[in-house]
DNA sequence: TAGATTGTTAATCGATTAACAATC
DNA sequence: TAGATTGTTAATCGATTAACAATC
């Protein structure tokens, strides 16, 4: 199986919700186009990237809304449900099991786990939060191999080894600690200060460019400036999460 | 104001929270090279990124501890906080308003909205959670400046316009909508379903690779791969978020 | 001093964009 | 058909890594 450019993956769930807006229209062809303008990746880009899924579009005519949808999910794997644990179930924890789109997303959370007696017992969302240290013992018998990672930091490190001990293949790391892992174990890293850094800094060098005018910055209409796609022309926006 | 390169942005928080580990085992001095060892980032890249906080350090010494975190905090704007707003007082904006890291790095939630009358009028963590019709007015009044969007998709754009019309900067984004902003605000998403789709595909991929042998991976002892520094060997983690 | 480490210039690498032939 | 759009090869761009002189 071929290994798909980080980013190339990273912008597939954009096209899969503009599509999704498509199809929620009526239309049945799209062009790369237009998913393009859309998302404000560009032309090529999006073709290049719609090539990994191994559809094939129609000269002068784009793509089968449908198919294309198909094929980014099978290419992401989020046709079929991974089980999956969730460690930590405070209100990021809560909000994470309560969240209706990770099964569209491929993801069944089977159970929690949380070290609070409070919570121990109780039920969200229909799945059940067991005492963290049934983690490993349950890990193993179900054959469970990814793991949501939603703990303080300082118990991060504690957990994921726990994890890793039994066999999980990837960690969704909702904490700000680097983990450590062995070769092989896949960590993906949902990383706020990373992103609150960007923001911090993006608008201090605005503030300070502008001499000081915090109010109105100098616009244009409709263009958009962000790091998913730096200049985007946008009409709409979509759906959950 | 330099504008500093995305990817150095994102790493700085990575240098910070290691460093903050030495702080408290009470080194004075460090090395790029030991940062590199304990982030994974390389050596040289850890060594341009830490010009950008024009910081310098002493040759066969290192730089001070210290003065390096001062330094970070200083770049990222982490050292003053800036008020903010935050729309959307479910689960998920629940935990960030409980989050105490925010203020460590630069962020003050002075209030929240919601439209479920339920929320409206309680508090969290000393936050009071208010109608989302003052949004707009409150916005211009108090001459706030980022937003933290925590609604259901399908809100976000029409919460994001109010911001907008009301002299935000910059709009931190957990919705999954792709945002329609003017030029010149800032767009900064938590795109939990792009790093979803690293993951889902990264597993698939290693499942089919193995042939189906979804136990064990082959694994080297203390060697990490992930997305934020390929390979890295790593001793601690840390801190919390 | 000798050697580790800094700061920076040059080389490499990977990802993005431009260009264009193929085609419905 | 003519022209929009695809799929792909070549050129560009930016970020990472290698190399190395300067230095405490």
């Amino acid at each position: 199986m071929e290994a798909i450019p980080l980013l190339t993956l990273r912008r597939l769930p954009q096209y899969l919700e503009v599509l999704q807006q498509f199809k929620e229209e009526g239309l049945t062809m799209v062009s790369a186009t237009r998913i393009a303008e859309l998302t404000g990746v560009h032309m090529t880009q999006v073709r290049r990237d719609l090539a990994y899924t191994k559809v094939v579009g129609t000269p002068k005519v784009g793509h089968n809304v449908r198919d294309l949808i198909r094929a980014i999910e099978q290419t992401l794997n989020w046709n079929d449900l991974s089980s999956c644990f969730l460690v930590g179930a405070g209100h990021l924890g809560t909000a994470i099991l309560g969240y209706s789109g990770l099964e569209k997303r491929g993801i069944r959370i089977l159970a929690a786990f949380d070290n609070d007696p409070e919570l121990v017992g109780t039920t969200v969302n229909k799945i059940k939060i067991h005492p963290l240290e049934k983690l490993g013992n349950l890990l193993s018998r179900m054959h469970v191999h990814i793991g949501i990672l939603t703990v303080p930091g300082a118990e991060a490190q504690q957990v994921c080894d726990v994890m890793v001990q039994n066999g999980i293949l990837a960690i969704w790391n909702f904490s700000s600690a680097i983990l450590n892992v062995p070769e092989g174990v896949i960590v993906e890293n949902i990383d706020m200060s990373a992103s609150l850094a960007v923001l911090s800094r993006r608008v201090a060098e605005r503030l300070e460019n502008n001499g000081g005018n915090n109010g109105e910055p100098k616009t244009i209409k409709n263009k958009k400036i962000n790091d998913r796609g730096k200049n985007e022309y946008t009409e709409l926006s979509s759906t959950q999460l």
